[in-house]
RNA sequence: GCGGAAGUAGCUCAAUUGGUAGAGCGAUAGCCUUCCAAGCUAUAGGUUGCGGGUUCGACCCUCGUCUUCCGCUCCA
């Protein structure tokens, strides 16, 4: 099974670049670990799965509005949202069996196993121990706590460790060309998430936009992670792009906003016209620091079920961490009455609940699901085949290609009167070299929903043939009716 | 990061146990005009991922490095 999957997912990258899709960054010199960039047709679609989110959030719900935060934030933006102290991740070797270990995972194995033994309190005691030693970042400490308990690898079984090691995730640089004396006075990260800052303008938008809770504010925009190990295509990527939402309400309400989203959520999802069997919700068990419920939305990719966008409940910790730490109050006064004082709720911090959806995983979920080989029986008895990416139309990169069937005759001048009225409405392709079963196959490898043929009928009758890409059935319509035609199924 | 495998033209591959790189498809230009890729002609393209070493000579042997894939690991 998974080496038919394997071969699929192969294929689906070879074509991606191959169509101009996506390319490694930087090739010419070898590539950029885990970094990716946009082709001719890959941006087309990224940006159309971004527009297609931005509207379904903001212009179809009257009580979400967007902003475009920038990427560098002041640095205690990280330090309040806990990315300082928690997005990073001691870690440690077995020399013997080469298996790395988070040391805090490696140490609660080893509690847990005592605890198992019926030495609860030794247990306790290590677990206290290295929370301690964890919060003040002594990872010599932390490794004499492994030595001390000789505590061992589970697969090699010896205690044969290599230093403990700091992997932090965020990226460093420095703001400003003048070098200070502390260089801790100019570091900046670039943004791990785009939450913060949607959460640090909150005030702003809540006031100018004039916005009354529940409501949200979207933004999309790129987020850097310096993950240990980026790999599979673009799905884990070192720069990579977030489609997120904030939804602040009122502490109590969370519960019933929370479901509401992830419904709405997986609505957006099969509104693309995706099959529903190839989703499902994944429910967290073990929360993240900041969360009261959380659950990520997988999709079957062909490298498996795996995490595409994620509805989190994460109570009013982001804002108030950021009155902890800005020493300026993040609350919001509610003039609606509560029925059970018949006063007003009053002020409060909001509760948050957040969607936030990569955009790059979005897109290799369309191409995943576009993706299909097909086999062709002709009349004659022969087979043949093609490559047809199946995207909605509503965001597939070209929307419809316009083909002369010959070159001459007046075709082309007909085809291109066609073309020039049809592109000021939506993106549109013209080609007259090749045969028109080739220039087919072409748009069907990069997901065109509709071509368009001109033929000498055209000259009698202002009709033309359309093709559609997923039946390969064709009509004749009148050249009047193909512009609202294909804005239907937009 | 560890272990394994791979890297030759845009793609898929070839090059007789080391003798200095070819084909099909694709692309481009032209011919042909025929509604589902494969008609004809011509053209362009590679210091064989990169850098050392061995050799008279390296795509081939060797070392290093980069990238990708698979497994482990990690994944707020």
């Amino acid at each position: 099974m998974s080496t038919q999957q394997d071969n699929n997912f192969q294929s689906i990258i070879a074509h991606a670049k191959e169509y101009g899709f996506v390319f490694p960054s930087s090739e010419i010199y070898d590539g950029l670990s885990a970094v990716y960039d946009y082709g001719p047709y890959g941006s087309e679609l990224k940006k159309n799965i971004r527009d297609y989110w931005w509207k379904s959030m903001t212009q179809l719900n009257d009580n979400i509005v967007g902003i475009d935060a920038a990427i560098f934030m002041h640095p205690t933006t990280w330090k309040a949202s806990g990315h300082v102290d928690n997005f990073s991740d001691p870690m440690i070797d077995n020399k013997d069996s080469k298996k790395r270990y988070r040391v805090d995972h490696l140490i609660e194995a080893f509690a847990e196993n005592l605890t198992e033994q019926g030495f609860r309190d030794k247990a306790e005691n290590v677990l206290q121990q290295m929370d301690a030693l964890l919060a003040k970042d002594d990872f010599a400490g932390l490794k004499k706590l492994i030595d001390d308990n000789k505590i061992s690898c589970s697969i090699s079984g010896t205690s044969n460790w290599t230093d403990i090691r700091q992997f932090n995730l965020m990226f460093k640089t420095e703001f400003g060309a003048v070098a200070s004396d502390n260089p801790d006075d100019n570091i900046v990260y670039l943004r791990p998430e785009t939450a913060q800052g949607i959460f640090v303008n909150f005030l702003n938008v809540q006031k100018t936009a004039r916005m009354k809770v529940p409501f949200g504010i979207a933004q999309t925009g790129k987020a850097f992670r310096n993950e240990i190990v980026a790999r599979q295509f673009i799905f884990r990527m070192r720069e990579f792009e977030q489609m997120e939402m904030q939804f602040f309400v009122r502490p109590g309400t969370e519960g019933e906003w929370y479901k509401f989203w992830k419904e709405e959520r997986l609505k957006w999802h099969l509104s693309l016209g995706i099959d529903a069997g190839k989703y499902r919700y994944h429910d967290h068990v073990k929360l993240a620091h900041y969360a009261k419920e959380a659950c990520d939305i997988e999709f079957e990719f062909p490298i498996g079920f795996k995490e595409v966008e994620g509805i989190h409940s994460r109570s009013d910790f982001d804002l108030s961490q950021h009155q902890l730490y800005s020493k300026k109050k993040q609350q919001y006064f509610d003039t609606d009455i509560d029925p059970n004082t018949g006063k007003p709720y009053g002020n409060y911090i909001p509760y948050v609940i957040e969607t936030s959806i990569g955009l790059d995983r979005m897109f290799l979920l369309i191409l995943s699901n576009a993706y299909h080989e097909e086999t062709i029986s002709k009349e004659d008895g022969t087979t043949d085949s093609r490559v047809v990416l199946q995207i909605n139309p509503k965001i597939a990169p070209i929307k419809l290609a316009i083909f002369p069937l010959t070159k001459k005759d007046g075709l082309p001048e007909i085809a291109k009167e066609i073309f020039d009225d049809c592109k000021q409405d939506f993106r549109c392709f013209y080609e007259e070299k090749d045969a028109i079963g080739k220039r087919y196959r072409r748009q069907d490898a990069i997901g065109t929903p509709f071509c368009i043929t001109i033929d000498h009928q055209t000259k009698e009758d202002k009709t033309v043939t359309i093709r559609y890409r997923d039946t390969m059935q064709q009509e004749r319509i009148s050249i009047d009716l193909i512009k609202s035609k294909i804005k239907e199924s937009l």
